[in-house]
DNA sequence: ACTATAATTAGTAATAGTTACGATATAAGC
DNA sequence: GCTTATATCGTAACTATTACTAATTATAGT
């Protein structure tokens, strides 16, 4: 089953209708898997192929989203909430590493955390339902080239 | 050395003087250790001892403090940014559990991640300064008890 | 000690991200 | 087709934060 259809799916079975505006957005989330849009970000890309589309609607849809645990809502530091697809079975969240010198946010899409959950568990008899694992520091090649001008690197403040 | 002494030296250290003010919110931070506070709560707390201070020195104080390394600035999605005291050494950060029933937020001041962060270095080339790890969930007494209206709970959203 | 220079603070105005709201439009049920 | 609920649009209101100016305090040199 493809993403789209999945979410459409879920959509439906919790009694909310994936219309085109909702589904303009999911999509430009789809397309852009691997970053980590602002509602801005999102209202802008969504605007090309849903030029009407009103900015309220961005934010209801990506809380709606979040509340459906499609996305995850995220902060970075940088004023800006971002949303982060979650995985096919919407079981739990990537970890991240941010790259102090050119900004990059990349994913690692591993769960690294099963053994400490079960610590947490175990010595804080707590039941984890959900992590954030966020790691900062330096790509050993941007420290060498000092990368910060490269187009490729995103900031991310 | 006790944690004024400390964090006075290492303003000084840097060539910033530790004001009344600043000295004032420091105490505040130190008195409420386990809290995360935000930059509200510093501002009506700091106030019982120096009432004639103004907000915008709560945001200027905290932002230098996070400079130094003192403080981090951190944001649980509860749309207002926290503070919380790092360990002496100022080196890592704690480790948060986050319950969802009673919104309590308790601290994990272990370093689980060494072994996480060899791997990252390892694996991705990325040299670890500093990592971020909360757990959401449930406490397993919470989800008996429903203890949302417990007055011990601190709601953090 | 006195003056010049820099750092800090207070108070408030301005900004930015987000939410709330009334009116309109779209879909669903009968 | 008519009624009711749901969703959207555009904008106003709200809130956290930052920027700015004047006033205050500390620092350094003479």
């Amino acid at each position: 089953m493809n993403p789209i259809e999945q979410i459409s799916q879920q959509f439906t079975a919790q009694k909310y209708k994936l219309t085109p505006q909702r589904a303009a957005i999911v999509k430009v989330l789809l397309d852009n898997e691997k970053d980590h849009l602002s509602v801005e970000e999102v209202y802008m890309l969504v605007k090309n192929t849903y030029p009407h589309l009103g900015l309220a609607t961005v934010y209801r849809t990506l809380e709606l989203l979040s509340e459906l645990h499609i996305v995850e809502k995220m902060n970075f530091g940088d004023g800006v909430a971002r949303y982060d697809l979650r995985d096919d079975n919407h079981a739990h969240m990537h970890h991240h590493l941010i790259c102090h010198v050119c900004g990059k946010l990349e994913e690692i899409k591993d769960d690294w955390l099963l053994e400490l959950e079960k610590r947490v568990e175990r010595e804080y008899g707590f039941t984890v339902t959900d992590h954030r694992l966020d790691f900062k520091g330096t790509y050993n090649t941007c420290q060498r080239t000092g990368c910060k001008k490269d187009k490729a690197c995103k900031a991310v403040s």
